[in-house]
DNA sequence: CACTTGCCTGGAGTGCACTCCAAGGTCTTA
DNA sequence: TAAGACCTTGGAGTGCACTCCAGGCAAGTG
């Protein structure tokens, strides 16, 4: 079985892993995470989490009484939904705009939605071409394993 | 048979659209195309295509008597595929190094089918990561659809 | 014949998403 | 208390994948 299968929602992975207005509280029970704490659970890099809050993705993170960022669990979730939309290639700037109807409150909602429902419409898409892609690769691959002279656009 | 039914036992879009080593005659049953009907043809820009082939990502491209680019067939199912390989997100230095495997000959063979299955893991990856994000995005709508008031980020 | 359109080239410019730097403050362990 | 790790800032730099520009050639049209 290819994952052609599996592509459409039936089998939704066990780990819905993120919705930021749930609060996951993060292993350690606390709610304070140095930059450094943060760059390792999302896998984003320090300069990637200070360019966020610089540019609007991220509301302002609290600091502690020497000015060094003390990042809640609310942070954490929120970062982990924006890495969802990155993976949805969703440019940051859009992102950016979704961040800030988030910041101007619930007038804001129906916007919202019909973003994330344009940007659905789009993962939708891409999961298509790449399944598309899967089809052309596991040809093109069938062609190396089967024949000794695979017909490929060479010279020779 | 078509390819499309050897590929994978499923229902495959109607249109596998390509397959660089078998060619696909264009509507008009020519085998010369200029560089702009190429880039309507597979969506890339003339200034991409020049790129392309500048780059190495291309073999060379046939000239007319006045140095006029002239794509064969043989290059629009080239370029059908180097589009495919770019939706995986595959970077193009990478795709040049495919496209320089082909012009060595047969010995690189082995190569090129594990690049190509490295890719397809890849490719896998990357629907696997999507199908998730449609989850997150498909519960954060239902937020949206169910309740005047969507539990979010916001101060007010 | 002028004009427009389409193409050529090498090289410069653009936009995106980081990524790093310099100069300095803080925190921890020896 | 001193070394070394970690944090701060604004601004500059990087890598990628195009994208465009200037200057010029060639073919078709009124």
């Amino acid at each position: 079985m290819t994952v052609v299968q599996m592509v459409n929602q039936e089998t939704v992975p066990a780990a819905l892993c993120v919705a930021e207005d749930e609060t996951h509280p993060r292993p350690d029970g606390r709610d304070q995470y140095t930059i450094s704490e943060v760059a390792a659970f999302t896998g984003m890099s320090a300069h990637t989490l200070r360019w966020y809050e610089r540019i609007g993705l991220m509301p302002h993170v609290d600091r502690s009484n020497t000015g060094q960022r003390r990042f809640s669990n609310r942070d954490l979730d929120w970062l982990a939904f924006v890495g969802k939309l990155r993976l949805t290639g969703m440019p940051v700037a859009d992102m950016v705009t979704y961040a800030e109807l988030v910041r101007e409150g619930d007038r804001t909602q129906r916007e919202r939605k019909a973003l994330l429902e344009a940007t659905r419409v789009d993962v939708v898409k891409r999961i298509a071409e790449l399944q598309d892609t899967l089809t052309v690769l596991d040809y093109k691959i069938g062609t190396y394993a089967g024949a000794e002279q695979a017909p490929e656009r060479t010279g020779a």
